[in-house]
DNA sequence: AATGAATGAGCCTTCATTCAT
DNA sequence: GATGAATGAAGGCTCATTCAT
């Protein structure tokens, strides 16, 4: 019963004592949980193999069985590892001296950046992603770490935008809007690749003319929105 | 060599004969298709299989090898009946008589009905969900036969509602913006059910309230836009 | 029980009455008789599928079933075809007015004509290489039949043409040398294929240059053959 | 991707050290490898199942994947041992010091050996008489392998034999002329068990005498052939 | 702690055969 | 006689897991 429901072999005691993260160490705990990431993320959690992983990691497939119960054990830990690691890389970005507007285009351009960079630790979002179509338990909690943090800021920055005084639902609406023009880059990139072709891809879907675009949109829409009467079914 | 590629062993027949379609009758390719629909949905392409689908539909396993000739021509029925259900269901709004604003709500309309019914036939939307993240052989079709005829649509809608004449790809920027929006209330749906509470998420965020919201966005967007000078990297 | 040990559903009668032969006709049963036999030949018995011949000989799969009882029962029934076929199609060739030299030749000849032919009938040599690998009953009467009268005449002309009188025994391997040689060029053509490159084998590998070769090494073996003392054991 | 292109899934290390092979070893590997060669020579590549063939070396079926990729591996593997184990047993003749019809003879008599010995692995000569017929992707390797050294040396001999120097083609069809009378001894058992009485077989069929008889034939042709005039068709 | 080996369940597919009309 | 459909038994292969060292 040495699954990911009960507790291993010879339970492996948790390591993040210390300032002693996976990053640095060599051993081969750290090893399949560095391996485990890009995989887990590149195919999905059942896409994925723990041959591979191990592979990857150089270390044999037995491993994971003791350090982690089982391939569920292992990804849970992936998930709560990369939640306390963005936890430390992403703090809310100081905006408190600027423009509204330009504080707007930061966000949007944090928000791309975040999305759609390709560096080491793409494989982060990635996943992330896939946990929003999967939601486990764990997504609640990235939520409010992570991601309610910057929503606020949006709804703040709005806030100062809007002409008129709206009432909150409208300005998580326009705060919504914001992220999911950020968002479709990402969750619609397959299809804008078979959309649009290469050549016109390449000119002009870089993360600086997507923020400024967008930017743009945000700006014309708190210029021109107004109070909304009271809430009444359009056609539908 | 009876896979999806090819022929089916002895190709049956297509029984869109009339209005009568596989939702009504019960022989074994009906059945099958029936069960396979949202068990794709559910576990994905590859982690669908066959079994599941044919034990749900009370069917031997190499039925739909018969049929179908094997998993992925299934799949690519389940596909292309889902086309065609949603096409009927969710139809292209006319757009010969109206006047552009009118058309892009109806459009945005039709988007998010498309992305937000939660009928018997969720499973239809999750599955597309599915694609965009994970590809099968079979996802350019998917947008060539769901998302460009809606995607043109929309730009030429918006073309009308710039007020200057203005390059494709800011065009292209107007419609991903328009679908991002639309798209967010489905893939975030798990973001905005932690981030906004249950009693203003009941009141606020019907199909009407947020079609009309983002209509009200792209229009203003569509009134301040104005034609960019030629790309350079912002801040990037 | 309708295999090919037992009865077939309702018997089909046996149908070589008269003249009437599966070649000219044109029902089930004779089609699918004549899309068996290339099909067996080309890619042995179990390799064979019975959905492949009946679609060669597009009838339906159950037909088998129903004129043959099985796959068996059609195989057997192929075989025994093909043995009554090459009785009629290859009388014992007549040459009483030869000199022995012209005999042996045009012996050689017809040998290696029926093993290289790529004809309509190539199918039927193919079918009989497989069966002398795995021989089933039927291959005795093939042999005598249709190899003995070819093998007899081959010995009489050997007889004319060695110097002195030689025992049976001798003749024989000097016959099975003749055979042999030619039979190498079927038997072997896949290592030939590989051993001797393509430029080579399309000048020197047609049936005239090796027909004349294997005429030459015969006759040099009659005129030097003697008679051996009594057989002993060599080195072995 | 562990077939039998790529490597195993941890690449069992090969075991041939020293002279233990795996006739005398016990562990699965081993077991497999003694258990696949009589059933693949039985059964034919395609006709053997890997169940099978596990049943019988009383190993789980998997144990196939891990040791040798896939059924195609396993094969090689077999293929493999099975020529190093011939090499041993049937050495190519020692040709330095003989006279060539010396050499010639041995050269008869190791492939006779190789053909017609019916000892414990009689399954050896089966399996590379079944890749002749239905040759397996692997049997270009195995003519490489097996044959084309033999072969090389034949000509070799042949070479020195003939009285006047012989083009290469020439020399080729000699050098089928010897393998094929040899070859025939196996390919035509069948029929000449039919052809010839059982007494008569005893008697004068043993390796020694064909092989006597065999290189009597080629010294014959050796001292008679001459250069023949450019090829042309005769009589086809 | 770690490893190579082994295991059994399960997957998709193919096939000869049988059923019902 | 003939047909389309259906069936169950394998077949090769993959995979997470477990075993023995």
């Amino acid at each position: 019963m040495a699954n990911s429901l009960g507790k291993t072999a010879n339970p492996p005691r948790m390591r993040d004592f210390g300032n002693s993260t996976h990053e640095e160490s060599n051993d081969t705990h750290s090893r399949i949980l560095r391996a485990a990431g890009p995989v887990f993320a590149a195919r999905g959690y059942s896409g994925a193999t723990v041959r591979e992983i191990c592979s990857s990691a150089e270390v044999n497939v037995a491993s994971v069985g003791y350090h982690f119960g089982d391939k569920l054990g292992l990804y849970r830990q992936v998930i709560h590892d990369l939640r306390v690691a963005r936890a430390k890389r992403f703090p809310a970005p100081n905006t408190d001296r600027q423009q509204p507007e330009e504080t707007l285009h930061a966000l949007v351009h944090t928000l791309l950046s975040r999305m759609l960079t390709v560096e080491e630790s793409a494989w982060e979002t990635e996943l992330l992603m896939r946990e929003m179509q999967n939601p486990t338990p764990i997504f609640e909690s990235i939520v409010e770490d992570f991601f309610r943090p910057l929503f606020d800021q949006l709804l703040e920055t709005l806030r100062l935008l809007v002409k008129e005084e709206l009432p909150d639902h409208q300005l998580q609406h326009l705060a919504f809007s914001t992220v999911g023009q950020c968002l479709y880059y990402r969750v619609g990139a397959e299809a804008i690749r078979v959309l649009i072709p290469e050549s016109e891809r390449q000119l002009h879907y870089e993360i600086g003319s997507l923020s400024q675009h967008i930017t743009t949109v945000m700006l014309a829409a708190c210029k021109n929105v107004s109070r909304l009467p009271a809430p009444r079914e359009n056609r539908d």
